[in-house]
DNA sequence: CATTGTGAAGCGTTTCACAGCC
DNA sequence: GGCTGTGAAACGCTTCACAATG
């Protein structure tokens, strides 16, 4: 049972951003470089250089003082501390216009994240082939999700579907989502659960927008689309 | 001149839940609810009781002690903090999957930002029709964001297109930028940028994952290569 | 001597707990 | 009595500033 010592707990908004470096130094690689500072990091990263070395620390001392980071080295961490050493098979419930787009975007797979499955209900859907992937029926969940070893699930249904998307997904054995459905699932809470949600995003940037007019409206008396 | 008396700031963490909190009072509007507690609208959004207290109470007191908020004024005092009493129309740049898929999104007009229109470089795409929209060649954007008041843009081109497509979008007048490409954008700080990444999305629950499995797996770190 | 790694301060967010009010 | 509104405490994240060090 080798009491493994307790894994460093890295707060969550540093699991944020690693995905990001990530990407960033695998670019960087790509080009040719091969060292680099928490500085220049963070310039390409949009973050400030302390918040970089914070991060990475969480990581362990793979730095080195004077010089910086070794790409290669940091890379091989990052993905290691993100679990991505191997694929992690997901599986897509939703063969509509989402669904479709998502299986379709390459770097799903590129990024260590192939479509195992994609299932609907509709049984108009069933059968056809969404970038190599056939869509099955949604019974089959649980099929797929064991004989592949999913334990990603995308909820790409439309929102009243969503609920029962992932009450299966659960029932399958998945112990992860992303949903993209404007709903807030309700799910064992060992489950964990990510969301992205596009009339939230569009929102936030309208508070802003109309925050910027509001500010003018004495000064200027026009400038703000009109209103209902 | 007018020293408007200044807006009470909303902190972020607020402004990107009020779009939550409007969905779900909407929709409980719609099922004949007229007045809700914070407990249950909590409870809905899977916050605590505080924080959706704490949240409205940023807009004003329009809450009723005893009793609870009457949801069609609280709809109607989100909206108008959100600036959603009038519509925001959106350009999409890129017309691949993804900008399809958003196209089609039947979600994006009915819940105030309809798509004004939707450019591409590709000639092959130029004219295309997706959801009732004309896809019209990039060059057009400046006229599209003109002559429709957009201030919003949506980037939905492959990575490395996507600074060109920010680029010609704040020269073209958006103040305002969805960012689905997998890169950091680089724009006036004037500029609000949300960012929409499925890989970081994906990279985080892999991290969760590899967390849960990780108290048995492996054993040592590895050991550093010969460093530098 | 440039750059990391990190205590400690600063700041924004969440949660508590209860006074205020209907 | 029940529920809101809100100071204040607790918490987590960010930033500063500098000692440590290759």
């Amino acid at each position: 049972m080798a009491p493994e010592r307790t894994r460093r707990r890295i707060p969550d908004a540093t699991v944020a951003r690693l995905p990001v470096y990530l990407r960033i130094l695998t670019e960087q690689g790509d080009e040719g470089v091969d060292s680099i500072s928490s500085e220049r990091l963070a310039e390409l990263g949009g973050v400030n250089a302390a918040k970089v070395r914070k991060d990475l620390s969480y990581l362990g001392s793979y730095g080195t003082r004077g010089v910086g980071y070794e790409v290669a080295y940091l890379v091989y961490q990052i993905r290691r501390e993100l679990g991505l050493t191997h694929d992690w098979p997901v599986v897509i419930v939703g063969a509509g216009n989402l669904g479709q787009a998502l299986a379709g975007y390459a770097g799903f797979g590129e990024r260590g994240f192939p479509v195992a499955g994609i299932v609907d209900v509709d049984d108009a859907k069933i059968g056809t082939v969404l970038s190599g992937v056939r869509v099955r029926h949604i019974d089959e969940l649980p099929q797929i999700v064991q004989t592949k070893r999913v334990s990603i699930g995308v909820v790409a249904t439309p929102a009243a579907a969503a609920q029962d998307a992932a009450d299966r997904l659960v029932r399958a054995g998945v112990t992860s989502i992303l949903n993209f459905a404007p709903v807030v699932l309700a799910v064992p809470r060992a489950i964990e659960v990510r969301k992205v949600d596009l009339a939230v995003e569009l929102q936030i940037l309208s508070y802003h927008e109309q925050r910027r007019a509001g500010g003018a409206i004495h000064a200027v008396g026009t400038a703000r689309p009109a209103s209902a």
